[in-house]
DNA sequence: TGATGGATCGCCT
DNA sequence: GGCGATCCATCAG
């Protein structure tokens, strides 16, 4: 996987990918992509604390705390550029998921349950993808969708929403 | 130094 | 479908 390229390339070449963390593992259902020119995206304003991974290198994690309460994952494209992971079809390390979500139901399904059954904090902020305990490796090629973003209020309707097409494992249904 | 407002979720009706 | 929970970087004063 080239994670070195804008985030709506890497955003639907995620698609279909498997994301191993620590024994769980899934395959990526749906993605989010963030560019710099967005304003909705944390890199808008410019290299902050808090943003630092976007500006940092490729391939590594961005994790941020949403509404106070949710951590959210999200991997690093080209300077600036962020991916979020909204969805997981899980495939591995199910009971450990469920144990975390404290139910077996959805157990990936939204940016802030996928980091919730995969144990991912701030520990994790600026973690590089590679090692075999936290990689991405790519599947085989699939069918997207594509629709407006989900839960923002700046330039939500840019296209920029990715789903593998037909999947379960949506955190909400695409738009016709 | 204080106020503000999110890349959300689950429970309640 | 509507709302409350709860953190902290950023911005205004």
């Amino acid at each position: 996987m080239d994670f070195d390229r804008p985030a709506p390339e890497l955003a639907p070449a995620l698609i279909g990918a498997t994301l191993t963390v620590r024994g769980c593992a899934g395959i990526i259902t749906e993605t989010e992509a963030y560019s710099p020119d967005d304003p909705a995206a944390h890199s808008y304003p410019g290299p902050t604390k808090r943003n630092a991974a976007i500006f940092g290198p490729s391939g590594h994690a961005y994790v941020y705390r949403s509404y106070g309460l949710h951590w959210c994952l999200s991997i690093v494209g080209q300077p600036g550029h962020a991916v979020l992971i909204r969805a997981l079809q899980p495939i591995a390390g199910l009971d450990l998921m469920a144990d975390r979500r404290g139910t077996a139901k959805r157990l990936a399904l939204g940016p802030g349950n996928v980091a919730q059954a995969l144990g991912i904090t701030l520990n994790d902020y600026g973690r590089p993808f590679g090692p075999p305990e936290f990689r991405i490796t790519d599947g085989a090629p699939v069918d997207l969708v594509t629709g407006p973003r989900i839960g923002i209020t700046k330039a939500a309707d840019w296209p920029r929403r990715f789903g593998l097409k037909g999947s379960r494992y949506l955190s909400r249904p695409f738009p016709r």
